[in-house]
DNA sequence: ATATGCGGAGCGTGCAATCA
DNA sequence: TGATTGCACGCTCCGCATAT
């Protein structure tokens, strides 16, 4: 066995030259092999009976032979087995200190403090002691006084040539879950867990069956009843670990580890604190830099929690704790990685420059190295693809708010504008509605005339009147006086004025309409009443024209004695209903048919009022005639100066001593204006109060009604 | 939430065996 | 020879009971 042997002579006391490094957690139990030139004595250690007390430690990296020398105070390294037996068991290292002796010491024969002075302790075993003896006492002191040496014949067997190890398992270098610091001090432990741990070994030594949880209520009862005495010592031992954790882990707050987690934490902004301390006050110190406001909230971990006594808790407690431990290591792993990438790149550069410097023979010298892995050109471009790349998502991002913002001005804009149309719509009715309010407001009051008599009529006096029937006299449609109009009309008529009724009525004959008149209650002569249709007679029969009637049916009975056979001229008057597409075709084609087209309208109302609603009047289709034949139409009726004259010339009135009182502003009132009479505006019938503002006609006055009217002309008719 | 120690479930990986 | 399958291994996580 010694041949086979290479004595290296290196004592374990001078393992620190680098030999020995790798510590061993156990040594099993002791046996003896079947060769009888080594007691194996477990999977990892033999004691050589022949040879001179050696021992061979089989370690998980390989087997280390100590001699035990004649001094007895150094073990010896003393070289690597090349028995057949041992073949591939090569020494590699081990430290064999306090731990990897542990068994061995507890027979009392290794010091704990090194294996240099393992043999220190053979004063335990015996002084004197040859080599042979030494070998011998020790397998026997170890066979004797370890419990747990004791090796069947199949483990010896089985332990001869241990078995290989089968590849596979976890891979090497795959990350997992981060453990927690060891440098961070461990949580206080409590009475009770001190009580626990130290009696759990009893319970279990003598109740080997029982399984933890049920060791684990056994402590909780025993805990429960515990003398208050006894637990007085774990309380107190728990106080003092308690201290203990404090002042470790005020240490490590102070550790530069944990001062750089925390100024880390500080730049991604969970601190706000212009620096960071610790203090007497700690934990609390570290996160109440914030003020107040966040003192139940834990920065590092990101917690809220409902009371101080909560936070101190977790304080105090792992998870915090693993938090800032996770931290520093996950800082460590990152530089380590960085250094690991930047001597990649940097060796890659190297190569790179040192190939090219190889080919092109100039020569660059060390320090161009370092200046070219400063400024790396695999920097550079990633710089470079890094910064467009991320300039282009940025771009992107801008192009994808200027559109959104552009589409909001859009809408904006838009809904100004609405709104600039309905502050317009909301003045307009604003308008009108105060017109309306001041109107109703005059004829709650009674009867109002706008006008003194001096300022509407410019001094002249009246000496004739003119008034117009529908929406004066009576409400179209409704058939009703207007309040006060059969009053006025007798006040007018009382004062020997001359009063002449004009109307472009043209639905019903003169006869018809002065029975109406009079079933209202007006007074009046068949002749004191002008409706176009009497005029237009008078005109056709001057003329010797032949007309084609577009009139209503109850007003053609006013155009007997007309010959109107073979047309050479077209009467239009408010036919109403027979306005239809046929009618006013036919009137049409009769007036293209002819040689010189000539086209009467009794009237060129636009609209007037009939059962509160406004209705179209014969303008209209005047006019769409008109545009049709391209012809002129001629006006017989209101606002034609020729009727208003003929009106005039049968009062005997010249137009400067006459008024006309009408509701519709442009016939009445513009149309006697025109002919150099006054005219009235009253606020009854097809009156609107944009008519106050009417941008061609002024009336002389307006009155509210036509006995205001009658008012202002008595008194001017004076 | 944490400590205690242990056993077992479960997962991921690598390797060896097997098969086409 | 490559793909598939099964096993071994290393590791994490969880549960157990209890007090703080």
């Amino acid at each position: 066995m010694e041949q086979d042997m290479m004595t290296m002579a290196c004592t374990v006391e001078n393992a620190g030259d680098g030999c020995i490094t790798d510590p061993i957690n156990t040594l099993s139990p002791l046996g003896e092999t079947d060769k009888g030139d080594v007691m194996q004595t477990s999977q990892t250690a033999y004691l050589i009976t022949d040879s001179n007390g050696l021992v061979l430690l089989e370690t998980q990296r390989g087997n280390m032979f100590l001699s035990v020398s004649n001094e007895m105070n150094n073990l010896n390294y003393t070289g690597i087995s090349t028995s057949p037996e041992l073949q591939g068991r090569q020494l590699l290292t081990t430290t064999a200190a306090g731990s990897l002796l542990t068994g061995v010491q507890q027979e009392g024969m290794v010091d704990p403090q090194g294996v240099g002075v393992l043999l220190g302790v053979q004063t335990d075993v015996g002084e004197g002691l040859d080599t042979e003896d030494i070998s011998d006492t020790t397998t026997e002191q170890l066979l004797n006084n370890t419990d747990s040496i004791s090796v069947s014949p199949s483990e010896k067997e089985s332990q001869k040539v241990p078995e290989q190890k089968k590849r596979g398992g976890w891979p090497k270098g795959k990350r997992r879950k981060n453990v927690p610091n060891v440098n961070a001090p461990k949580a206080p432990l409590t009475g009770y867990v001190m009580y626990a741990i130290e009696r759990r070994q009893e319970i279990k030594a003598s109740n080997p069956e029982l399984s933890f949880p049920e060791v684990t209520k056994i402590l909780g009862n025993e805990w429960s009843t515990l003398d208050s005495q006894k637990k007085q010592k774990y309380l107190l031992a728990a106080e003092e670990d308690k201290k203990r954790y404090m002042e470790q882990l005020k240490t490590f707050q102070q550790s530069e580890a944990y001062q750089s987690v925390m100024k880390k934490k500080k730049g991604k902004g969970f601190l706000t604190g212009t620096e960071i301390h610790v203090d007497e006050t700690f934990p609390y110190s570290l996160d109440e830099d914030e003020g107040s406001m966040n003192e139940l909230y834990c920065r590092v971990c990101d917690q809220y929690f409902s009371s101080l006594h909560n936070k101190k808790e977790h304080m105090f407690g792992r998870q915090h704790l693993q938090n800032i431990t996770g931290e520093i290591q996950k800082d460590m792993q990152l530089q380590a990685e960085q250094e690991s990438q930047d001597l990649v790149e940097s060796s890659l550069v190297s190569s790179h420059l040192g190939n090219e410097s190889s080919q092109s023979g100039d020569g660059i010298c060390d320090s161009q190295h370092d200046i070219t892995e400063k400024t790396s050109p695999v920097d550079v471009q990633g710089f470079i693809h890094g910064f467009l790349q991320e300039n282009l998502d940025r771009e992107f991002e801008i192009k994808q708010i200027r559109r959104h913002f552009k589409l909001i001005q859009e809408e904006n804009t838009f809904l100004i504008k609405q709104i600039t149309e309905l502050k317009h719509y909301q003045n307009k009715l604003e308008d009108e509605l105060s017109q309306y309010k001041e109107i109703n407001t005059n004829r709650q009051g009674g009867r109002r005339a706008d006008n003194t008599m001096a300022s509407w009529n410019n001094n002249r006096k009246i000496k004739g009147v003119l008034l117009d029937i529908s929406g004066v006299l009576f409400e179209s449609g409704a058939g009703v006086p207007i309040d006060g109009s059969v009053e006025a009309v007798k006040r007018l008529q009382s004062a020997g004025l001359p009063v002449r009724f004009c109307t472009n009525e043209t639905t019903m004959t003169r006869n018809m309409l002065t029975e109406k008149l009079h079933r209202l209650g007006f007074s009046m002569k068949d002749e004191e009443i002008f409706p176009p249709i009497p005029a237009v007679c008078k005109v056709l029969q001057k003329r010797n024209l032949r007309p084609h009637l577009l009139v209503h049916p109850t007003a053609a009975l006013d155009f007997e004695g007309i010959d109107t056979l073979n047309p050479n001229c077209v009467v239009l008057g408010d036919a109403t209903a027979e306005f239809t597409y046929h009618n006013l075709n036919k009137a049409f084609q009769a007036l293209m048919s002819m040689e010189k087209p000539i086209l009467f309208s009794l009237g060129m109302g636009r609209y007037y009022k009939e059962e509160e609603e406004l209705v179209l009047d014969v303008g209209p289709f005047a006019k769409a005639l008109e545009f049709a034949a391209d012809v002129k139409t001629e006006i017989v009726g209101k606002p034609s100066e020729t009727f208003f004259s003929s009106v005039l010339e049968d009062m005997g009135v010249s137009p400067e001593n006459a008024v006309m009182v009408g509701d519709d502003i442009v016939s009445d009132v513009g149309g006697a204006q025109a002919c150099g009479m006054l005219g009235i505006q009253v606020r009854t019938g097809k009156f609107r109060p944009q008519d106050e503002s009417h941008p061609k006609v002024k009336p002389d006055s307006f009155a509210d009604n036509l006995l205001a009217a009658v008012d202002l002309i008595l008194q001017a008719s004076k």
